[in-house]
DNA sequence: ATTAATTATCGTAATATTGCAATATATAAA
DNA sequence: TTTATATATTGCAATATTACGATAATTAAT
């Protein structure tokens, strides 16, 4: 990020911010789409379903994981990822609040 | 971003991926925010807003711009800037959709 | 025309991201 | 215990981001 100075910012701005980074890969929006896709938890078939190698997913795996858009569960020798519902429910309704609130202003 | 992949990914993909890119990091966010809080659309005050300095605000502003978040008018010797709500509504409405999808879901 | 005010661009240093081969780690199966 | 399978970590090269001083460009006011 280069020299960043994320103590100037409220923690709910810096929330926001990493949530929000988290998303701004295509690959990373493609594994979360990928994740809802499928019914079941399946975790290491995103490797097959994605162009990219094993250790470039299992990192961006790691990244969703950080921002709290993902969860893991070891199931077996196999790691069950899913999509953390309560992350996408804090970005979601601040984009819907400020959809909301920009509605009663004019612009220019 | 280093070596990425764009190609590899959907349009759709890309563009939630880039709007999302350009909300990851606090100093945009507050940028958003401040823009979302004053009336009128008041342009250069966001540098004395944010403990920034011009040039850097300059370059934020920018990325806001290219992402389609936000659209500057010249006014007289200053630049009103003000949220496009449009971009908005599309990341909005893209969590939303994620958001609905996921409560039919179970998960690990 | 000069000067002041506002915003953009250039150049550059410090740091972060992306991607992958090689390798490590951990569990399952034989 | 050995082997196979699944995932994580390390190391590194290529590239991108962030921040800002200096400076340019543009319009307003004098």
């Amino acid at each position: 990020m280069g020299i960043s100075k994320t103590d100037h910012f409220s923690e709910n701005q810096n929330e926001i911010a990493t949530i929000a980074k988290a998303l701004g890969h295509p690959a990373r929006i493609a594994i979360m789409e990928y994740l809802m896709s499928v019914d079941t938890c399946i975790c290491g078939d995103i490797v097959n379903e994605l162009p990219l190698a094993q250790p470039t997913i299992s990192q961006h795996l790691k990244e969703l994981k950080n921002a709290g858009l993902i969860k893991g569960s070891i199931e077996g020798n196999a790691i069950c990822y899913c999509i953390n519902d309560s992350c996408l429910e804090t970005i979601m309704s601040y984009f819907t609040n400020m959809a909301s609130r920009l509605k009663k202003k004019t612009c220019c």
